[in-house]
DNA sequence: CTTATAAGTCACTGGCCGGTGACATTTTGT
DNA sequence: ACAAAATGTCACCGGCCAGTGACTTATAAG
């Protein structure tokens, strides 16, 4: 039963107008991204977005699901885990903070959505904010169970931090600088990183792997 | 020469429709802001958009120079600036970071403008970004010079965590809850308040004037 | 009172949008 | 080989948008 090749293919189809999504996210943002816009990009009809997504939300969960946006927990928790697990809580703390904003640096369609996220829900920022509410609560049940019973509130400064770099990450994307902070720059990410740290009293960052 | 009780009068009409451009802000956001629709909650043809401004870019400029959408250097310096001054700079710096938060907690519609700074670009964000930067700078020549020659990096540590805040406030128009923060009680706020000081090594985060 | 000009109204264009129905063509099952 | 179903194309609708030209009406100058 061996198939023609095919000129007419549901999923080839269906990955094309997928694929197209990511391309129009990249190029125009979430600004231009339309039924329109994605049909033209993958070279396909319209109508197929509702025949085969049944409209642009579940093509975006589509979409949503089908590329690695969150970094996995390995990435972020680093190649020795056990090594990690034995530093002190703010030590263990900013380094995943750090890595997390290493992680998330290169993944600018990740930050795509999140610029979307900080303006407007759909079906696509609310698979994300999934993962991530998800991912979190992973990572301290992993690494840092202590936390939630610590004096200090140390994962209200966590989340500030995020919040802060995931931010300047949004920022970065159409601005030179914020506050003195050279966005486009390694060099100004370097400070930003070195920040983190700071926050978490802790002078010398350790260095990422590479 | 007593005029007669206009009913058509220009400068009337020019101050509906920046008005208006608040309360669409205020209701709808940026993604509802047009030429349409603000002619229409000023109750004007939007043709006169384009006869007294020359277009929306330049209605939104007169919309941004007139309300106070960023606080004053008074307003973040608190009452007494001399008691500010003798502060260690930490302190100093935590306390301005804080109050800031405090002041823009209070401005919906400077929160709905960083919204829209954090996506696009244009008249209105970039007046908000100038009277912005002019501001930082103001702070730091008044009451934090010698945080320029510092070891640690005061000044970075300070941005990201402003860039963390100014996030959740954006977030907080229609998130419950980001990484464990309440971002719509005055307990979540309490609690990022706090993390702020503790990022400046600074337990007791001092009360804001009330 | 007359008239020029400013203020404001109205109707329209052209473009893009999301969405749908009717149609043509290929593939598949029998 | 044939019919049914799946795949894909096309033309169209109504709605909203930004922007413009032609119009009416109020105001002010003489």
């Amino acid at each position: 039963m061996a198939k023609h090749v095919q000129t007419r293919d549901r999923e080839q189809t269906r990955k094309l107008l997928i694929e197209a999504v990511g391309r129009v996210l990249a190029q125009d943002g979430f600004a231009g991204l339309g039924v329109n816009a994605v049909a033209r990009a993958a070279g396909v009809d319209k109508v197929l977005i509702y025949r085969y997504f049944d409209g642009l939300p579940n093509l975006l969960q589509a979409y949503g699901e089908s590329g690695d946006f969150w970094p996995s927990l390995e990435e972020v928790l680093g190649p020795d885990e056990n090594a990690l697990r034995k530093l002190p809580l703010d030590a263990r703390t900013a380094i995943i903070v750090a890595n997390l904003l290493d992680a998330l640096r290169k993944r600018p369609q990740t930050i795509e959505i999140l610029a979307w996220e900080a303006v407007q829900q759909n079906a696509l920022t609310g698979a994300l904010a999934d993962v991530r509410e998800q991912w979190s609560r992973n990572v301290i049940a992993r690494v840092l169970p202590d936390s939630l019973k610590t004096e200090t509130d140390v994962l209200a400064l966590a989340s500030l931090l995020v919040a802060g770099f995931q931010y300047l990450l949004i920022r970065s994307r159409n601005t030179k600088l914020y506050g003195g902070l050279a966005l486009q720059t390694d060099d100004g990410w370097r400070r930003i990183r070195n920040a983190l740290f700071q926050a978490f009293r802790l002078s010398p960052p350790p260095r990422s792997r590479h």
